[in-house]
RNA sequence: UGGGGCGUCGCCAAGUGGUAAGGCAGCGGCUUUUGAUGCCGCCAUUCGCAGGUUCGAAUCCUGCCGCCCCAG
């Protein structure tokens, strides 16, 4: 089998550039991934000048066989190999001690603030979308191709940003933080297609990662235990305080840490002997106190969006919000000014449950996304 | 020291002669391209300890141990 017994879309529409794709150069964000290497193997068989580039983002710290990570040791490897097999040039740029400012470091610090980070936004906002995007520039580039799952479309106000095909795949959560010029020099050639089929692709182009895992988790967390990143960044974190009854007042038990606990969580509370669940309500870093109580009072109303983006104009329909990655958009109504950095809050139809500070959220017209932001605070019910 | 009460899984708690409910916590799994949630599964051969009665005891009797309340 080869790709070009595959139904393919046109290698043009993929790549969205005008032919001939000859005269073009790409350069493509490879992670070491089935996803992006396929956008590679598309890339090189579009016939354009293919260029692709991997960022060194941390040590693998001993774990290099380390399933579903991304971007460092085997993923490098992986990288290049497929490069080489496409016949392609390839650049690793180390980009370690960035990487640990502008994510790792940041993730720390949001956890010790009582708040509950999203690294992979950080990361699609910092080393991939500004910095990967200013190479891409330098390397004179036509556009910067990535293998996240969403689609990139042309409205009458230019680049939009919508939800990929396939809602199971779909990655738009992550990708809000994207301006406008960022995504006019943007591709995403998978964001149409089913996941088999870019297997069948990695399989057909004979690359050794067709078979390999998908990414989960956050990639530099080796082992699921992200508190112990977090104490190897800020070693100041992590001291132990009392779980405190968020409606009583009534200390209930000790907790290892603030940064263990995150709004809407509820094991690892190691508190018995209550006629039902208690999860965690809030968190107050200043006293290092974690506030519990019953699933109730996680029901919320509004929160406060800050450093919001938006891509493409407000529409006049309905707008929906994600607050987490999976879960369906549920109804919203906006207040404030959405874009720019300026902060706005979003009025929930139905009490919307666990939405935690350090959060994204993200607001959609239909399939598109027209932008979002963090959560500061929330508003109870 | 007298009088009363209680001791069942880490916690709460049913069960008062017929062969140990349930909840919480915990553990494991599924789901998931963030943190969570959710769902499924597991979790006391044993009822403070030692004897006794009985075909049969967590349940009845005796003693001991421990805790609580009242009295002083």
């Amino acid at each position: 089998m080869s790709t070009a017994s595959l139904a393919l879309p046109d290698l043009a529409d993929l790549f969205q550039l005008a032919a001939p794709l000859s005269a073009k150069r790409i350069v493509v964000a490879m992670s070491g991934g089935v996803d992006s290497s396929v956008v590679a193997a598309l890339a090189a068989r579009s016939g354009a000048e293919v260029i692709g580039v991997t960022l060194q983002l941390y040590d693998t710290g001993g774990a290099p066989g380390r399933k579903g990570a991304c971007c460092a040791g085997d993923d490098i490897r992986d990288a290049r190999s497929v490069a080489d097999r496409l016949g392609i040039v390839h650049h690793v740029i180390d980009h370690e001690s960035q990487f640990r400012e502008s994510v790792v470091e940041r993730f720390a610090d949001e956890y010790l603030a009582g708040r509950t980070p999203i690294p992979c936004i950080r990361c699609n906002m910092g080393p991939k979308f500004t910095d990967l995007f200013a190479m891409a520039r330098e390397l004179g580039a036509d556009c910067l191709a990535t293998g996240h799952y969403v689609r990139r479309a042309i409205g009458p106000a230019g680049a939009e940003l919508h939800r990929a095909l396939d809602p199971a795949r779909d990655q738009s959560y992550f990708l809000y933080g994207t301006t406008e010029a960022q995504l006019d020099f943007l591709r995403f050639p998978l964001g149409g297609l089913p996941k088999a089929q870019v297997r069948e692709i990695a399989e057909a182009e004979g690359l050794r990662v067709a078979a390999k895992p998908d990414s989960q988790d956050i990639c530099f967390v080796p082992d699921g235990d992200y508190a112990k990143i977090v104490r190897s960044v800020r070693p100041e974190g992590g001291e132990p305080g009392e779980i405190v009854h968020a409606l009583t007042g009534e200390v209930l038990g000790p907790h290892k840490g603030i940064i263990h606990y995150t709004v809407g969580q509820r094991r690892g509370l190691e508190i018995g002997g209550q006629a039902e669940p208690l999860y965690v309500t809030g968190l107050d870093a200043p006293e290092r106190r974690v506030l519990v109580g019953p699933k109730i009072l996680l029901a919320v109303r509004a929160a406060r969006v800050v450093e919001t983006n938006r891509i493409g104009p407000l529409p006049d329909g309905p707008l929906t919000a994600k607050v987490r990655s999976l879960a369906k958009p549920v109804p919203v109504v906006l207040e404030g000014q959405l874009g720019g950095g300026a902060d706005c809050t979003i009025h929930f139809a139905q009490p919307e449950y666990g939405v935690a500070p350090g959060q994204a959220a993200v607001l959609y017209a239909g399939d598109r996304v027209v932008g979002g932001g963090w959560i500061d605070s929330t508003e109870a019910v």
